[in-house]
DNA sequence: ATCAGGTATTGACTCAAATCAAAGGTTCTA
DNA sequence: TAGAACCTTTGATTTGAGTCAATACCTGAT
């Protein structure tokens, strides 16, 4: 249950252009490799943080995939982002000095575990860790708005495809296939995250696969038609 | 059409307890009143910047009533926020250096200018300041889980109750009524951000007035029955 | 290898919100 | 002050997604 103490350093690590600022000089990197207090592994299942946690630190993912999610008292639960490795997750924290989600493994993780703390001291040193730390928290922002516009002004087969699209996008950009992918969450989490009911989800994808635009087994989906998925997000269809 | 070159200190501002960081050292205040360099007025219908604009400055709302919003090509159009006095606008611009959304003004307003690169400046030297605006960004993270929340899971009653419910109580912080306020948007801005049709906001409205929860004439709306409202919200109608 | 529990699909039916439509009310502005 | 443009309400009808239910399928634990 203790946090691996892996002691690592930034600058060798492979995802640096996914979570670290780009062009800094030697000197600029000796001092982000103070950054990651350590190295935190999290088993499939299990919570990096939850809800009401008191905030620290803001975790890279270096392996594994993650969801967050916001439950009420009354039984209401959204999924409000999936994460792969590369990215932040933690932000919800800074404001109250506390997270207000839960950030659950869908499969085994590692994460690399940056004390906000220190985030900020080096960002006072370094400009280029300021600048992407802002950067970082506006992508975040940005984000969140696509969601709003997805659930406020699509139909259902439109939110799938986004989502389809958008996951590919993600994986594509780190080295896996523009078509095919493997589906970490359950149907039920995705309905969540795009506020939809698990059997919509399902029957979605079934009509999917009867107009011949991807191949579902189980939670494996090949894309067979990109553009086919992305006219249906692009075209309203009341016009 | 030039922004108005109204030199302004924040020290003497009424809404610094609202958009500036608490406890500073008078060293630090001076400090921070080079952030705003100028005030600008927005006329009503106007917008304050627009998708695709370059992005210079954050902007600190004075006075005046914005929404900002999402519209693609093939038509959708997503109101992603209402902003009030007091309240930080441009956070979206950070990550791509330029905007993506528009902001428009629902009311005259006037807002304080504050470029970016001296806020990134100050924030080096004034920790208070730093810190300050990461919290306005983590802020505005957890104020969209909570659209997402609503968005993905809520009735149109409980939408437009939460609506009510949130708008009354920022209204509040800023020293207005508990109960009543006056709606700067149409049914449709309501509408767009609740990702419901004007129909649907108009006759939730009017269930509203039959059960007694509210009062409404045309934009003004009294609320009756704050409990009403709350229990709405937090009672998922589903067990 | 088998079984249990979680996950996924599919069908039948219901319902909340969207759509279409018409009429009344407000507010600019010319 | 008239009238145009916009906003709001309300009614009738449609429809996409939710709900309920049954069955099938995986996966991992024993």
């Amino acid at each position: 249950m203790n946090p691996q103490a892996i002691k690592v350093a930034c600058s060798n690590c492979n995802l640096r252009e996914l979570c670290m600022p780009m062009g800094l000089t030697d000197q600029d990197m000796n001092r982000l490799d103070d950054l990651v207090a350590v190295r935190r592994r999290i088993k499939r299942g299990t919570t990096l943080f939850t809800n009401g946690e008191k905030f620290t630190s803001l975790y890279a993912i270096r392996t594994g995939f993650f969801k967050t999610c916001l439950a009420t008292e009354d039984g209401r639960d959204q999924v409000t982002g999936f994460q792969m490795a590369g990215e932040i997750i933690g932000l919800d924290g800074i404001v109250n000095d506390q997270h207000s989600c839960d950030a659950v493994a869908l499969e085994d993780a590692e994460v690399c575990v940056m004390p906000f703390d220190r985030i900020e001291e080096i960002s006072r040193e370094v400009t280029a860790l300021q600048h992407h730390v802002h950067k970082i928290m506006s992508r975040e922002i940005v984000r969140e708005h696509g969601v709003m516009l997805l659930l406020g002004s699509m139909r259902a087969e439109e939110r799938l495809a986004a989502f389809l699209l958008n996951l590919v996008q993600r994986l594509h950009a780190r080295g896996f296939s523009q078509s095919e992918l493997v589906l970490r969450m359950t149907r039920e989490e995705i309905g969540s995250y795009l506020g939809l009911k698990l059997e919509t989800v399902s029957r979605t994808f079934s009509k999917f696969v009867e107009d011949g635009t991807v191949e579902v087994k189980q939670r494996h989906v090949r894309i067979l038609d990109t553009e086919g998925l992305q006219r249906l997000v692009n075209s309203n269809h009341c016009h």
